[in-house]
RNA sequence: GCAGGGAUUGUGGAGCGGUCAAACACGACAGACUGUAAAUCUGCUGGCUUAGCCUUCGGGGGUUCGAAUCCCUCUCCCUGCACCA
């Protein structure tokens, strides 16, 4: 796909944050074994998670050997980097259906690749208390431990605390390092720029317990370019790779509203397009920003890889009958129900009100919330805006029979069908 | 364990007996302008049968005509001392 070596692709493609090689150009000399662990604390990932599998997408296309890990145990106990306060511990069964979950999309992204799947549940379930703390803890010094930055923080004035369960995450996280070097010989472990404490555990573990020399490469947290915030949030919240929390339309939008500043570093991340394809899109792209091809092409990429071809093509179709005839244009009813399978569908009665209806629909989460809505002019239904909050003027944004389209602020549709 | 300090609506943070659904900032959402972008401006930000009513200020109980505000108690956090080295 390309000709770059891996320690060049890496550096393009912006996915180098920390590293304990001097020399990057060591990954090229050898095949590596890696690992790297996705989080179960919920039970779909996200399009940050995403951006960590495409990074591991790199090196399996570069013939190195990958060992994804779900956190089955690390997940029961709870990650407290990042975090300011204590977690709420999930049940097993949780965790259990989220690795499930976790598996299963990373399967779907990964695909046409191998790679070993493993959950770090299976090799700390059965370890005893004495075991653990003579051949790991004994490793680990209290004070460095200490010292880092989100521990000190929980701990000092102001802190919320921090549970020896939390505290305990890192080693635990070390342990599978140990574990994956001596069943596979993983000496390389994968992850993103807050996992970079977490991952040097590991690291620090192998030599003391192995004599093993062990390396990290954290990717750098994504960030949006233009407000300076943590990318992949929309206004619904995280953005998910499970078709049924985010749909594939919502995807496919969520990436064609990336902002210009970022397009070309979402790109690389977050596609497998080549320097020479990337450089065309952004070519057409600089010649006429308003027609977005960057955003076009990497809404198309992303989705493909997430939810397949298809589910991408419909969403372009969707996309397509929704916003390039912007309002001039009412759709009548085959249209509506070709669209139906990307939006999602309201089942209504006639005689609920719009409120009601916006409310069921999910996009406000109350009638005081669509009410305000309405009022400010958000709210359209078969493209007619309504403004009014008096009963007659709610009349008038009524859906008729069979089915409507009903629009909330700019990007959220639905289809109303009225029985 | 003892002594102080603290817990407020998404976050930070006012309020310290009625005028409090609770200042202000940020965030979120919406409208205008655009390119379904950014910036900017404007609005909005507990719920409901919306000129009114109801439920919120860590949990429970009390004082009072009236409590986010006062008292008791529980939980959790912080600081200091003690304990432990």
């Amino acid at each position: 796909m390309s000709d770059m070596t891996l320690s060049e692709e890496l550096q393009w493609r912006g996915f180098i944050n920390q590293s304990t090689f001097d020399d990057l150009t060591q990954l090229d000399k050898q095949q590596w074994t890696f690992y790297h662990g996705f989080d179960a604390s919920a039970d779909s990932q996200t399009v940050g998670n995403l951006a960590a599998m495409m990074f591991d997408k790199v090196f399996m296309r570069h013939g190195h050997k990958a060992i994804i890990l779900a956190g089955g145990a690390t997940s029961l106990i709870g990650d407290p980097g990042g975090k300011d306060s204590e977690r709420t511990l999930q049940s097993e069964e949780t965790v259990a259906h989220n690795v499930e979950c976790a598996k299963q999309q990373l399967s779907k992204v990964l695909y046409g690749h191998e790679f070993t799947l493993v959950n770090n549940l299976d090799w700390t379930k059965n370890m005893s208390v004495i075991e653990f703390l003579r051949d790991i803890g004994k490793h680990f010094s209290m004070t460095p431990l200490v010292q880092r930055d989100y521990i000190a923080k929980r701990i000092g004035e102001g802190g919320a605390g921090i549970s020896f369960t939390e505290f305990s995450y890192t080693i635990l996280q070390g342990m599978d390092f140990l574990h994956l070097f001596d069943t596979y010989g993983a000496t390389l472990q994968l992850g993103g720029a807050d996992q970079w404490g977490n991952c040097l555990s590991g690291v620090d573990l192998l030599r003391r317990a192995r004599g093993q020399e062990a390396h990290v490469i954290t990717l750098p947290l994504v960030i949006n370019k233009a407000t300076g915030k943590k990318f992949g949030k929309s206004e619904e919240g995280a953005v998910w790779l499970d078709p049924a929390k985010t749909s594939p339309f919502k995807f496919y939008q969520f990436w064609l509203n990336v902002d210009d500043e970022g397009v070309e570093g979402y790109l690389k991340i977050f596609t497998e397009l080549s320097k020479s394809e990337i450089d065309a899109v952004m070519a057409e792209f600089a010649e006429s920003k308003a027609g977005r091809a960057a955003q076009k092409k990497l809404a198309q990429e992303v989705t493909k890889i997430v939810h397949g071809v298809e589910a991408a093509a419909a969403a372009q179709k969707a996309t397509e009958s929704l916003f390039d005839r912007l309002g001039q244009h009412t759709l009548d009813q085959n249209e509506l129900a070709a669209l139906k399978g990307d939006l999602p569908v309201v089942q209504t009665q006639s005689g609920d009100t719009i409120l009601e209806i916006v409310v069921r629909s999910g996009f406000a989460s109350s009638k005081s919330e669509a009410m305000r809505l309405l009022q400010g002019g958000a709210i359209s239904v078969n493209w007619q805006k309504g403004v009014a909050a008096t009963d007659e003027d709610l009349a008038l944004l009524m859906p008729h029979q069979g089915l409507n389209l009903i629009k909330v602020g700019k990007n959220n549709f639905a289809i109303v069908e009225v029985a």
